[in-house]
DNA sequence: TGAAGGGTGCTTACGCTGTAAGCTTATAGC
DNA sequence: GCTATAAGCTTACAGCGTAAGCACCCTTCA
């Protein structure tokens, strides 16, 4: 192949073809030979750009936290910014579960994870937040949405006939199912019902937002 | 070696071995060969009473699931029990911080997690909790915990000075360390003021008990 | 007393991982 | 056209989870 054939690799291109490997395959599934094979190329070719493993899984939640979408500090109602950054982060986490343990536990954030607590702060200290307050609401509503991705991308179920299936199933080996009596009920409703987890959310959100608004006075 | 000299293997020793192996070392710390050394055997041996790595975290899981207490349904105001809960959750997903992004994800739920999640609904219940309201209030309390969990494993920061240089330390390589003037003044307050885990997290749930009262009128 | 059988732990081996060291080839500047 | 530099490749190693099969001990029954 002439050389011409071939895009030189970059950092970039890395990151690139990563964060879909994982997408697709999982956290387990991306590693370095993979990626290397999905550019074409060997494994510690990465090297030249990437300074290990490490470093590109940084890379990879940096470009998440990238996806996360923000107005402007100043520019408008607080609650309604808030709510539109907790669902474009869920947003951005459901596009890539693999990231929900990683996101937080970089030791030296990228560029996109500082725009966006940046940002967030800011937009609750122009719209009057005391600096104490603006931290605890930004704690509150991250720590609200990294727990609900968790627990959205753990329940493999979704509100269908197989989710209450798959549950009475777990349920079955232990000694006396009847033993957890508020728990079949849940998974009875569920059954005929339906869980919504989009409504749930913003229920969640709604009252947490509430919450926060009634505690500055 | 006598063979009375050698306490038998099983699997309740194994998982004390290897959750004070994870608590110690972290969990890719935490890999057959060390368990098994830890018990004075080898890492094939541990399968005869492990059907494999992940069972093995499952019955870990369920073992961090088994510190979390929680009272009876219907015997105390629901607010002081939730409270009570999500302490007692907190303390344990400390003790164990590797656990954090495992507790959810497991296929096969042990008997502790079952508990945990039934008493919980139930004491909701029991309260006069709508169904539906009833899992709400769980799910969103849950997401808090482990959100905040996640959060204050990942700050490798206490409310010291270290801190503050360590997150200074972190901006620097970027470009115009001015382009955040709201995590500097953050920063700067931290590094004053000091920050007390406790007290956000205390604070941060008490507004989510108040919008939950709130929201069932 | 002895033989059979099952459970327990060990040995060996395989394919996978991240990555250190050093080599080779392509590119750019004079 | 020669040389310095960078980019990608090769080889190798230690450690991972675990499949297959062996060796021993302890129980049970004749």
């Amino acid at each position: 192949m002439p050389p011409s054939a071939r895009t030189p690799l970059s950092r970039d291109r890395i990151l690139r073809a990563a964060i879909d490997l994982a997408d697709r395959d999982g956290l387990e599934g991306c590693t370095m030979r993979r990626i290397a094979g999905e550019l074409g190329v060997e494994a510690m070719s990465l090297y030249r750009h990437v300074k290990s493993k490490d470093d590109l899984l940084s890379g990879l939640v940096d470009l998440v936290f990238g996806e996360i979408e923000l107005g402007e500090p100043g520019t408008r109602d607080w609650q309604a910014a808030m709510r539109d950054r907790a669902r474009s982060q869920l947003t951005a986490l459901r596009r890539h579960r693999w990231a929900i343990g990683l996101m937080e536990g970089r030791m030296r954030p990228g560029p996109e994870s500082l725009r966006v607590h940046d940002t967030t702060l800011g937009i609750l200290r122009e719209a009057g937040f005391a600096f104490r307050a603006a931290v605890r609401a930004n704690s509150v509503l991250d720590a609200y949405v990294y727990g609900f991705a968790l627990q959205e991308r753990d329940l493999p179920a979704r509100a269908d006939g197989a989710t209450a299936e798959v549950m009475r199933e777990q349920i079955r080996p232990v000694p006396r199912a009847d033993a957890y009596p508020y728990l079949l009920e849940a998974m009875g409703e569920f059954a005929a019902a339906g869980y919504d987890y989009d409504a749930e959310f913003s229920a969640g959100l709604e009252l947490i937002l509430a919450g926060i608004a009634r505690s500055r006075r």
